[in-house]
DNA sequence: TGTTTGCATTGACGTGAATCAACCAAACTT
DNA sequence: AAGTTTGGTTGATTCACGTCAATGCAAACA
């Protein structure tokens, strides 16, 4: 083998792995030393990646591992008794899903994938064997499950108190930044999520949902194009649905 | 000092010491084994107690220890920029107080006694460290963390998609059940919260939370004088409010 | 005992968003 | 290229809940 070929190799196993992932800083290596972080890429699997429509997990699944998204998007939602989906929340990489279960032992709702999506699995036992043994780890781990109530509460917030124009703006907002964080750009993206997804995220009709993307565009706040959106005003958008986003909350964030 | 003197000062120190107290099978010490009880114990403060209206901290304060009810209750809130409280939870004895900011180390709401309410102060930075030394005590953290994940999925269910009758319903519900988890009655039992907390918390008016009351009673679901419930017809309640918390969830409950 | 103050309740009314119902545009079939 | 399906948009109507306003009622204080 020539020393180009080993060292593409070796590249694409970084890629593979922990240490060369691009998503570190926002995931579960965060402050670990590299030592350390081999140490947990050791106990995560990396399987093919998933499609639209397939599934993490189910709701009523016994709970065994953590799934942090990777690259794509997944959707966690719960059945209620008469079969009405309702999604609970929106997964981009870097951020973990599954964290609900750890108290229970039981998924209390199902993760599907909206796009292709490649996912990072971490068996929980594994996670707090090593957490017990890296304290950095173990930080970090109690820092993402305290991030997610912290945007719960935000959304418990958003829901409780706003309008439909300051839920979807919040929403938007709140999307424009995780990609911002991710190197993606903050003003021109695509939606993995249909806006019945959206509608039920945010407790709203489809019907309000599709004129409320109408009426901002009629104000000149945005471009959206079935799924491709372009942010034309944050400011403004920002003002109507900030309320939250701006003080205490980063609503419906899962990131860092 | 006699030896009956000796007990009697020997019981109230275990009354006032984790080892004694009767709610360690909802809290912190759940899987411990007696000898690290007393480890847990040697890193948590006690105050005397708080009357209604005191805070436990306030929004933007920074974040050094979590609280635990041991008696009374509490509610967590934000403050919008026009000044609007906003309740996002409420807490019974048992429940951990101050999670949502472990993530940024700034408290992101606040957190006011609603009745005179004893409660014990664990400094976050001793618990991670004795929470590496005890997986036992690692694992019970992370539980209670993914149970107020957990709950609060279940509050973005609620608010998303269900009517004012289903929100009060399920709220009854919930503070029923908990009272009886902590070994009181479930049918009768005292609101330490104002209509107008209960109606932020839920996400609707005063008035609406008052005539929904109005409605239970003369359907016969329920007696409420003021601040005292006495429920009549808890079967149901649950039909009218139970659709989440008899499925996936377990709604606003933040307990084990 | 009257007064104040702070909830809680009840009624009248208005409105924002759900519902019902078409309609349209893409994507997929055949 | 014509049918079919799926997802999104738009309009008309309805209704649950919010808002406004008045009243009740108990505890706190003078």
């Amino acid at each position: 083998m020539s020393k180009n070929q080993s060292s593409i190799i070796s590249l694409l196993k970084d890629r593979a792995s922990c240490k060369g992932c691009g998503l570190a800083s926002l995931c579960l290596p965060v402050g670990l030393v590299e030592n350390d972080v081999d140490k947990l890429n050791a106990i995560v699997t990396r399987n093919t990646p998933y499609h639209r429509g397939d599934m993490l997990y189910n709701q009523g699944d016994v709970f065994s591992q953590i799934y942090i998204v990777k690259s794509g998007s997944v959707k966690a939602y719960y059945e209620d008794k008469d079969g009405n989906e309702h999604v609970v929340g929106f997964f981009l990489p870097g951020e973990l899903i599954g964290l609900e279960a750890i108290h229970t032992g039981v998924h209390s709702c199902s993760a599907a994938v909206l796009e292709t999506t490649a996912a990072c699995e971490v068996p929980f036992e594994d996670l707090e064997r090593l957490s017990c043994e890296l304290p950095s780890l173990q930080h970090q781990l109690l820092r993402l499950l305290s991030r997610e109530v912290h945007n719960d509460c935000g959304m418990v917030a958003l829901l409780g108190n706003n309008s439909a124009e300051e839920r979807v703006a919040a929403f938007l907002i709140s999307l424009s930044t995780r990609f911002q964080q991710r190197g993606l750009s903050a003003n021109e993206f695509h939606l993995s999520m249909s806006r019945a997804e959206i509608a039920s995220f945010l407790g709203l009709a489809v019907e309000t949902v599709s004129r409320t993307f109408s009426r901002f565009q009629e104000k000149g706040l945005l471009e959206a194009e079935r799924k491709s959106i372009k942010i034309l005003d944050i400011e403004a958008l920002n003002e109507i649905g900030g309320l939250c986003a701006s003080t205490a909350f980063q609503l419906g964030q899962k990131q860092a």
